[in-house]
DNA sequence: GCCGTTTTCGGCCCGACTGTTTTCAGTCG
């Protein structure tokens, strides 16, 4: 699996750990060194921040899963560039074997046996084994092995990974739709109701006396491209357009426990289960129970099972260990902010530059959102190619901002806003002019992505110290799966725009969700404020604000944190802050 | 390899499903 490490300079190291329990697992005899590897590479993964810097603060030894072995390993990459150890265990191994890890089916113990027993080291090698059918002459494998094997390659092959959360959203809804008049109760799982930004499948839990008919409705539907499995209980389908579809029935008083195993993470699962271990409890999908009779405490909801560990509920965007466990516990969550809190969208396009919907358009749907408050923000004109606004336009659009609020069309205040490009020097791509004109100015970096990261923080130092600028949008300038976020120094920009009363922007559109929950938890340390956005081009996309909202929601922010839950008045005060 | 109000050893989540078995190993989540 490659690293989606919150710092991309992570991603290495992630990958390095990952790699080392990798060959660990086929070679090994020892199954819990690979594990400790892995939690390592999770915990890394997660951090906000390179993990040199925390080598240069001694303190990555204390990192939760590294211990003394695997930060001297840690250490080793980061000055040398490579691990001695790792050099070794890659002779053993040759690299094929490794890749035929991520077909669907084939783990390590499989692998090394493909390797060991018939000399396959490639994935193109496995497939032709499959063809000639030697790979149903080892033991414990047969017919039904090889065509899965075939299948798993050919749907690696045409690219199956993770998803965006809006992509599966849509499909998880049609399913809960779909199969909800079989259920007596029925929700999404997983990464989805976590509100991750991208999913890998989607899980989907439902409870029911009669769980064959839903079984049954749910493997002929007629989006079902092939049935992976199916049980009594337990089913998993590939749907037409390359999603994978888990269902999960449960009876009705087992509903929250299944709800609450299946929606994860499996951190905060693996810590909970400790947790009710320590207080005399077993935790498994289908309840909580006593240890000592085995004897059901709680199951029916998830509010009864965190009630019964004399916890807070968590909500599922929390559930990541990430501390949400102990704080329950204290009494200590956030109260998170929701989408109703939102008042006002203050990222929008319109047909001036690059959007498809009128000044009009965008305003009623506004209204139709029962927004008080919607913030226009054409692009500056550097962007050439999305039609970016000229100095000329920019003062157009005001006055006709001005004229629309003023005809008493709307009830909806109208703002008047732009996406002013950061250019690569850190100034903003308006004279003070037009900027003092405006009521706030969001500013973007579109342009030299791939600056260094000294020049790349200098250049949102300058921009940030601009008395003109209210929001700091898209942060990392990311698009998931397509281009990296820029890399700056996190705690020197977002102490600036604590500082500057600069609010970051969390941009819900669904292939940004920028900034990251990581990089939110560590701005809100700075004592940073935040706007959620849509960032639509579409009056239908003013919707997209629940993706701000579910990336804000993991980033532990309450409303107090977010400007645009505020009335206009308070709002526009706080832009000029 | 990590960890610790069961602490320096002995655990490390655990249940469903599949394909191959004839009681289970491997994979997945």
């Amino acid at each position: 699996m490659p690293a989606h490490a919150m710092d991309p300079a992570n991603g290495p190291v992630v990958d390095m750990l990952n790699e080392i329990a990798d060959i660990l697992e086929i070679t090994g005899s020892d199954r819990f060194r690979p594990l400790a590897y892995r939690r390592a590479a999770r915990t890394i993964e997660a951090l906000p921040k390179p993990v040199s810097s925390y080598i240069a603060e001694g303190s990555v030894s204390q990192l939760a899963g590294v211990g003394g072995a695997i930060s001297a390993k840690v250490k080793e990459f980061t000055t040398a560039g490579r691990v001695e150890y790792l050099e070794n265990l890659r002779k053993t191994i040759p690299s094929g074997v490794l890749e035929m890890l991520k077909l669907q089916d084939v783990g390590p113990k499989t692998a090394g046996r493909l390797f060991a027993e018939l000399r396959v080291t490639t994935i193109d090698e496995l497939e032709k084994a499959c063809r000639e059918h030697r790979v149903r002459g080892l033991k414990g494998f047969g017919e039904k092995t090889e065509e899965k094997m075939l299948q798993s390659i050919e749907f690696y092959r045409s690219g199956g990974g993770r998803f965006l959360l809006s992509a599966a959203d849509g499909v998880a809804a049609m399913l809960v739709e779909r199969l909800g008049k079989y259920a007596q109760r029925i929700s999404p799982a997983g990464s989805l109701r976590r509100r991750r930004e991208t999913v890998g499948d989607i899980d989907i839990i439902a409870s029911s006396a009669l769980p064959e008919g839903i079984m049954d409705a749910f493997a002929a539907m007629p989006e079902v491209r092939n049935i992976l499995s199916k049980g009594d209980t337990k089913s998993s389908v590939l749907l037409t357009n390359g999603l994978q579809a888990d269902l999960r029935v449960v009876a009705d008083e087992s509903f929250g426990a299944a709800l609450m195993y299946f929606t994860g993470s499996k951190d905060h699962n693996v810590v909970l289960r400790t947790v009710s271990i320590e207080k005399g409890f077993r935790l498994n999908e289908y309840g909580l129970f006593r240890r000592e009779d085995s004897s059901a405490v709680a199951g029916r909801s998830e509010e009864e099972i965190y009630g019964a560990l004399s916890m807070q509920y968590i909500p599922p965007e929390l559930r990541e260990a990430r501390g949400e466990i102990e704080a329950a516990s204290a009494n200590a969550l956030p109260a998170l902010v929701e989408e109703g809190d939102v008042k006002g969208d203050l990222h929008c396009h319109t047909d001036w530059s690059d959007g498809s919907s009128t000044l009009e358009e965008m305003a009623a749907a506004a209204e139709e959102r029962g927004y008080e408050y919607i913030g226009i923000t054409d692009h500056s004109g550097s962007e050439k190619v999305a039609n970016g606004l000229s100095a000329e336009r920019m003062h157009r659009q005001i006055e006709r901002i001005h004229a629309l609020n003023s005809s008493g069309r709307f009830r909806v205040r109208v703002l008047c806003g732009s996406e002013v490009d950061i250019l690569p020097d850190g100034r903003l791509d308006y004279d003070d002019d037009i900027l003092g004109r405006l009521d706030y100015a969001v500013g973007s970096v579109h342009s030299r992505f791939n600056m260094e990261k000294k020049e790349m923080t200098e250049r949102l130092l300058t921009a940030l110290s601009n008395p003109h600028l209210s929001i700091f949008g898209h942060p990392t300038a990311r698009e998931i799966g397509r281009r990296d976020a820029i890399t700056f120094d996190a705690d020197a920009v977002f102490g600036a725009a604590a500082e500057n009363g600069v609010l970051l922007e969390v941009d819900g559109s669904p292939s940004r969700l920028d900034l990251p929950d990581a990089l939110i938890i560590e701005a809100k340390k700075h004592g940073c404020g935040f706007v959620l956005d849509s960032d639509s081009h579409h009056r239908t996309s003013l919707a997209d604000v629940r993706y701000a909202v579910g990336m804000a929601r993991r980033g532990w922010l309450e409303k107090k944190d977010v400007g645009n839950t505020l009335g206009a008045a308070e709002l526009l005060k706080a832009l000029h802050a």
